[in-house]
DNA sequence: TGGTTCATGTAGACACTGTCTAGTCAAGTG
DNA sequence: CACTTGACTAGACAGTGTCTACATGAACCA
């Protein structure tokens, strides 16, 4: 089947915004590129909003699932280490979807009860995750606090590897992989300590 | 004295930033406010871009200054919580500043050699503060995951807060003092261990 | 079969935006 | 005095999101 217009326009719109970011993204050009008119767009996204909660909802969908995938062979046996791994990757293989999911202002998720599912859907795969980290005996608050901490490290790193400052700064060690990695058990030193 | 034109407006983009994001500001909005005509501010400003970057400067700069202040009495004792208090702290308190500092589509760090300057000055302050943390000793490499640790943890807590997920997810523990000391004390365990 | 509904598209208009250009006006300077 | 300079106004332009009206063709049903 081909790809539909919506599709189309998604694709155009998330490839567009990798690349330069959310804000110039022109609804109109991405219909002119489309070879359609200018109002075509809008009979499958009510407005410009629109396109991005549904980004949005696919990211988080995206997400979700990535966190939630059976374990490979190449990836670290470690499950924290892994969680940062995935959401790293994540960000970086789909940053135009990253991009967009936690820009509160572009994507009202209180508003879309769907989005509002599948990003609790997607944070709570993170702790489940956690909680087999620290183990099912550990209290309600620790699980929250260990929970915040691991989402922080991987959303700070990935949000500063995606914006630039980090690459230049932290020089020799930029190998990415490496790099994810030595955080990785730096913070994983903490929650079992 | 009075506040000059370009104050104004910058204190006038910064307020509307924190509040709504910089996506849908307007300059002829804000020259309208401020009673004067919509070209006045390109007379302070070359173009649109020319804003952000000196926002981004002015933020960078008292970030920098932020992290290099004397201990206060109410301060954690703790050097590396008392970091990711300060670091988080300013982004809440500064937010129109924070939302743009990290947008490299907003203001491009590399094509501004004040900016460029001033953003690696704060960087330095807080590798200076890891390297008090970590002691003399360290390796050059430890050193840069230590720093790429405490600078992800804390860029990664203050967005999530700011961006809104973090606490409608965390609940109880959303008493930010409380999960900043939380958080860092986690973080802490790994970096001495 | 013929009429209706509906999804999907086009086209024109509107207000608003950033930016370009030209012009105004007062203060300072040789 | 003439001239420059800084701070501002004003008009025009193309590009944008959005509103409205209209076209078309497939699906459905009496």
């Amino acid at each position: 089947m081909a790809e539909s217009l919506k599709e189309k326009v998604i694709r155009a719109a998330v490839d567009y915004i990798a690349e330069s970011g959310p804000d110039s993204l022109s609804f109109r050009q991405i219909a002119a590129n489309a070879g359609v008119s200018h109002q075509a767009p809008y009979h499958h996204f009510g407005d410009r909003d629109a396109i991005f909660t549904e980004i949005a909802f696919i990211g988080f969908r995206t997400l979700s699932a990535d966190l939630a995938a059976p374990v490979r062979r190449d990836e670290d046996p470690d499950p924290s280490i892994r969680l940062l791994e995935r959401y790293v990757n994540f960000a970086l293989a789909n940053t135009g979807y990253f991009r967009v999911m936690f820009r509160s202002d572009l994507c009202k998720i209180g508003e879309s009860p769907d989005l509002q599912k599948t990003a609790d859907s997607a944070f709570d795969t993170l702790v489940g995750t956690v909680q087999t980290i620290v183990g099912v005996s550990a209290s309600v608050d620790d699980i929250r606090v260990v929970a915040t901490t691991m989402w922080s490290v991987a959303h700070g790193l990935a949000t500063l590897l995606i914006d630039g400052p980090l690459e230049s700064k932290i020089g020799t060690l930029s190998d990415r992989k490496k790099l994810i990695r030595a955080v990785g058990s730096q913070v994983l030193n903490g929650l079992t300590a």
